[in-house]
DNA sequence: AACAGCGTCAACCGCATCCAC
DNA sequence: AGTGGATGCGGTTGACGCTGT
């Protein structure tokens, strides 16, 4: 079945692009705009392959394209979104337009990752030295809940969801340091800069259909906090919770997932996407909806179970104005605390 | 100063899906 | 309805830079 690789060609270059075939490609796209890629290597004369052309455009060359650090928002948003529709980077870049997919998921992969390996270690140490104070707080199911999230990483189901959202939030808050020590880009990097610069003009003028995908993305992302000075944190990490810090925020998330709680587990087991559902639905009275086929097949396969209430998650997801503040206002809760 | 180990991220690969015919 | 080319997506790789010894 599988097709011969597009590359197999002879002659065909591979490797890190150069400023000077960058160039050659973004004055192409400037020309003819973004798209068939297979005459791009032909019309052009790059010795790249088409995918390789598409590729370097979206996730690189593309204006409007966010590089370097991420702020705490982002993070939140990424962490959010993985633990709602799991390793759909598209669909989480389609929220977080100025980022590509590539780039989300590498952040994941290399800094997310790791750092809510970190947190749930803690959070299984802070089980079992404060057994009681857990169960009291959640009730018996929690300790599903927490088995079932052992791996925090793994795809999540509707009540995990909400577990990892708890570790979502203190997340953000031990990441600021790392955002601070993210480097971004190179010498080579500040070259692909200057061809930004050299597409600014282009922005202005470029044909509508060029940035039309660009601009009709759904968007929870709110231009950059103005505070975003503000959220640097004095470089801070604090991998272990304290007791009360612990406990604000399962009580916070307990009071969030009332509704949640409700929904029977049984049902919706392996099928978080209920919740891509939910965010489809209320996308497409207001804001295009992720155009994911898969997602599609799964919703309708999905059809079959309950459908349960909107949990303050998806919410907040779903809350653009809201997106940024209750973050926000979560750090600032939890800050005292945690931000020792 | 030299080397090894590790982290990061741009780019590649293979499969899935779309779409025109 | 079937087929094949084009495009999209997610997982993985490998080069490069940084840090520690």
């Amino acid at each position: 079945m599988g097709r011969p690789p597009c590359c197999e060609k002879v002659g065909i270059k591979k490797g890190p692009w150069t400023p000077e075939e960058d160039i050659v490609l973004v004055s192409y796209i400037q020309e003819h705009g973004p798209g068939n890629w297979r005459a791009v290597p032909t019309n052009t004369g790059l010795l790249r392959c088409s995918k390789s052309c598409r590729l370097r455009w979206t996730n690189y060359l593309r204006p409007g394209i966010k590089r370097g650090n991420f702020t705490p928002h982002e993070e939140g948003m990424i962490i959010h979104l993985q633990a709602l529709l799991g390793n759909k980077w598209a669909a989480i870049a389609s929220y977080l337009p100025q980022r590509t997919d590539n780039d989300i998921k590498n952040y994941w992969n290399t800094h997310l990752k790791k750092k809510l390996k970190k947190i749930q270690s803690a959070v299984d140490h802070h089980h079992q030295q404060y057994p009681q104070a857990h169960n009291n707080i959640l009730g018996s199911s929690i300790s599903d809940s927490t088995t079932c999230n052992s791996n925090p990483l793994q795809y999540p189901t509707r009540n995990n969801v909400n577990d990892i959202t708890s570790h979502a939030s203190t997340t953000t808050l031990s990441l600021r340091s790392i955002n601070q020590s993210s480097s971004s880009g190179g010498i080579y990097a500040s070259s692909t800069e200057n061809i930004s610069r050299l597409l600014e003009g282009w922005m202005r003028t470029s044909p509508k259909s060029t940035n039309a995908n660009l601009v009709s993305k759904p968007s929870l992302d709110q231009e950059e906090s103005p505070k975003g000075g503000q959220d640097k944190d004095e470089g801070c990490d604090h991998d272990l919770l304290s007791h009360e810090a612990y406990e604000s925020m399962v009580s916070f998330d307990n009071l969030n997932n009332v509704n949640a709680a409700s929904w029977d587990r049984s049902s919706t087991n392996n099928c978080n996407s209920s919740s891509i559902k939910q965010v489809s639905e209320t996308q497409s009275s207001t804001t295009p909806v992720i155009p994911n086929e898969k997602n599609k097949h799964i919703i309708r396969a999905c059809d079959i179970t309950s459908t349960p209430p909107l949990s303050f998650l998806e919410k907040w997801l779903l809350d653009e104005s809201a997106a940024g503040q209750v973050l926000e206002d979560r750090m600032m809760e939890l800050s005292p605390i945690t931000l020792v």
